[in-house]
DNA sequence: TTGTATGCGTTATCAC
DNA sequence: GTGATAACGCATACAA
C-alpha cells in the first residue's frame, strides 16, 4: 500500500461521513455531487462537455469538500506534467536570470511551473542536470549550453522537446532561438575602429559557449583589417579583475573588448583601482546590457541581448512544442551595440600616461 | 486507459518479448532478473536489505534495458515528490538568485529539484502561486514574503513545511531564518553620524517587507539622537533613479542610506548625471552588498547580508523539516557593514555647491 | 452527454 | 530476505 494509505478511509458504503481528514479525492466529489468520476475529471479539465446541470453541482460540491485535483496524480495518468525545465550555466550573470525571470512569467501565466538548475558552467554537470530535469518535465529549455552534440542527443531521446537558446544546432530534433551575436559585435568593433582603434584586447568567455565563439569571430575578423588584436580570458566571476587588469595593460592596447558585461565590469574596476582612467587611457566595452552596466562610472559600452524578446521567442517555440508541432524551427534574434561613455578615442601617443 | 496506453504491451503472458518501445517499467526489470517487482524497488530505494546476488541480478537487467524510476509515479505512491519550491518577491534583484543559486545547490546534493516562482511584489500572486507550489513541493521556502499570516496558514494548512525567510514570525507552526537588519543598520547609521552628517533621508523600500520595517526602525532610531531625518521611497526597480534624485536633492540632506544596493546604485547613477559628486556632496549607503556595488564609482558603502550563511541555513531547517522535525526553530544571522567610498564627512557648509 | 472500467508505475503492507 | 498485491488519485477509451 501506499504511504498516505487510510488517509481517505469509508466513504465505500456507508455514504461518505467516513473519515475527515486529507484532501478530498475525485472519488468523493463525485459522490458527493451524485456523478461519475469522470464527470468531475471532465469538468476540472474542460476536456469534454458537460451539461450546465451537472457542472454546477460538481463545482459546487469540490468548493464545499474543498477540492483540488492532485496534480501528481493527474500527471502520472495523463503523461504531461505541466512542469518545464531550465538549465543555465551560470545563475550568478543577471543575463540569465532575466531569461529565467520572463520564462517563468510566460509560462506560469499558460500553467507551467519551472524547475530551474544550474550547471556552473559544468558539462557534466549539465548532463545530469539536464537528464534529471527531462524525467520531471514536458520540455527543457537549455540556455547557452556547454556540452556537446552527443548530451543533446541523450536529452532529446527522453522523448520530450529540447529547446536550445543561444547555440547554434544543426540538428532536425531541436528547436533553437538564437541571438545573433556576430552582427552586433562586428558593429561594436566597427564603432571601436572608427574612434580610431587600431590595438584591441579582446577577453575570451567560456570555450565552450557558442555565443563566445561567435563574439570571437567577429574579433578576430577586425585583423583582416589591420587592427591588432591580442587575447586574454576572463571569467565568469566577477572576482578576477585585476589579474586580467594587470594583461591588459601589458598588452599596451587602447581597447578592451570583454565578451560580457561582468568581465568588463570586473575590469573597469580593477583598472580604476590602478588610476587608470576609462575611456581616456583604454576603452572597454561589454555585451549583454545587463542592468548594472548603466550605473557604473563610466556608464559601460556594450550589446544589447533582446532578452525579453528571447525569452518570449524562446516559451512560444516551447509552447508549441509541447503541443506536439514538429521540432526544428530556428528563430534568430539580432541585438545592437549600445554605446556609451566606457569607449572614446584612443590617446594620442604611447607613454602618455 | 492512461495517455501512455499501450507503451508497454505484452510483457504479461508471452514473457515479456511483447513491445520494445517506451521507458521499461519496473515490472520489466523484475521480470528480465527474475526476481519481484517489490524486489526491484527496494533495491532502488535502498530502503531494505536484498541479499547481494538478487541486487546484481536487479543492476544487470536494469542497466541492460536502460531501466530509470517513474519519478511521477514514486512520487505518486510514497507521497513526496523530492521537489521544494521557492518563491521570491523579485528575481531581478541579486539578492533574491543570489539566494536561489545556493538553495539549488544545496538541494541538489540531496536529491531535490527547485521549482522557482516570482510574486513580483504582488501578495495576490504570491498566495497563489505559493498555494500551487505546495501542490508539486514537499515543501516551501519563502523569502520575504509580501503577504500575511492569513495566507502563511493557508500555506500550512496544505500539511507541508513552509520556512520563511527573512520575515519574523510568531506562528510555532512554521520554522524561520532571518538576518538581523535593525543591528546592522544601526551600526551602519553610527558610520554616518560619526562622520558628522545631522541630516540623513532614507529610502524606503516595500512597505509589506519586514526588512524594510526593520531597517527602518533602526534608522527611525537615530531620531531620538536629535539627527533629522527625511523619508523618500524608492522603488524596487532600477530605472527610478531620477525622480528619487531630486526628491533627494531638495530635502538639502548630507547622506542618503537607502532600503537596499538597487536603490542606492539607481541613485548614485543620477546624482552623478546632475553633477553632484557621491561622497562630497552627498553621503549614500545601500543594504544587501551585491555584487555589483563594489565596481560602482565610488564603490558603495552597504551591508553585507550572509546570503550564503542564510541560504545554508534555509536549506538545512527545510531538510530538517521534511525528516519530520517539529517546525518553530528560529536562526538569526547577523549582517555587518561594509564601509567602502561612497560615504564621507560631510560637506562644510550649506549652499556651498 | 454520461458512466464504467482499466491502467499509469510505483511504494509499502503483509505473509511467508 | 523475498514475493504477491492493494492502494496512490486521476484520465480516458469505450459503451451506453
Amino acid at each position: 500500500m501506499s504511504g498516505q494509505r487510510g488517509r481517505n478511509a469509508g466513504g465505500g458504503a456507508t455514504g461518505g461521513d467516513g473519515a475527515r481528514p486529507g484532501r478530498p479525492t475525485i472519488r468523493q466529489v463525485a459522490e458527493a455531487a451524485g456523478v461519475s468520476v469522470a464527470t468531475v475529471s471532465r469538468v476540472f479539465a474542460g476536456s469534454a462537455a458537460v451539461s450546465a446541470e451537472l457542472t454546477r453541482r460538481v463545482h459546487e460540491a469540490a468548493g464545499r469538500l474543498g477540492y483540488a485535483p492532485h496534480v501528481v496524480a493527474q500527471s502520472l495518468a495523463s503523461g504531461r506534467s505541466n512542469i518545464i525545465g531550465i538549465l543555465v550555466p551560470n545563475l550568478a550573470n543577471p543575463h540569465f536570470y532575466s531569461l529565467i525571470k520572463y520564462v517563468l512569467h510566460d509560462a506560469a501565466r499558460d500553467g507551467y511551473q519551472v524547475l530551474v538548475a544550474d550547471s556552473d558552467e559544468s558539462p557534466a554537470a549539465e548532463r545530469e542536470l539536464g537528464l534529471s530535469l527531462l524525467r520531471r518535465a514536458d520540455g527543457l529549455i537549455l540556455s547557452a549550453p556547454r556540452s556537446g552534440p552527443a548530451t543533446f542527443r541523450e536529452f532529446v531521446a527522453e522523448g520530450r522537446p529540447v529547446l536550445m537558446v543561444d547555440r547554434k544546432i544543426d540538428d532536425p530534433v531541436m528547436s533553437s532561438v538564437v541571438v545573433d551575436a556576430f552582427g552586433a559585435m562586428r558593429d561594436l568593433l566597427q564603432h571601436l575602429a572608427g574612434l580610431g582603434h587600431e590595438h584591441l584586447a579582446y577577453l575570451h568567455g567560456p570555450a565552450r559557449s557558442w555565443q563566445e565563439q561567435e563574439r570571437w569571430r567577429a574579433v578576430r575578423g577586425f585583423r583582416r583589417q589591420g587592427l591588432r588584436v591580442d587575447e586574454l580570458t576572463a571569467t565568469e566571476s566577477l572576482d578576477d579583475g585585476r589579474r586580467v587588469a594587470d594583461e591588459v595593460l601589458a598588452t599596451g592596447c587602447t581597447a578592451v573588448a570583454a565578451y560580457n558585461d561582468l568581465a568588463a565590469i570586473s575590469l573597469v574596476g580593477a583598472l580604476a583601482e590602478r588610476g587608470i582612467r576609462v575611456p581616456e587611457d583604454v576603452s572597454v566595452t561589454g555585451y549583454d546590457d545587463i542592468p548594472f552596466g548603466r550605473f557604473m562610472a563610466p556608464p559601460l559600452t556594450t550589446v544589447r541581448a533582446p532578452q525579453r524578446d528571447v525569452a518570449a521567442a524562446a516559451w512560444l517555440a516551447m509552447r508549441g512544442l509541447l503541443e506536439g508541432q514538429r521540432p526544428g524551427a530556428r528563430t534568430v534574434l539580432s541585438a545592437e551595440p549600445v554605446i556609451r561613455r566606457s569607449t572614446g578615442a584612443p590617446r594620442p601617443a604611447a607613454g602618455a600616461r
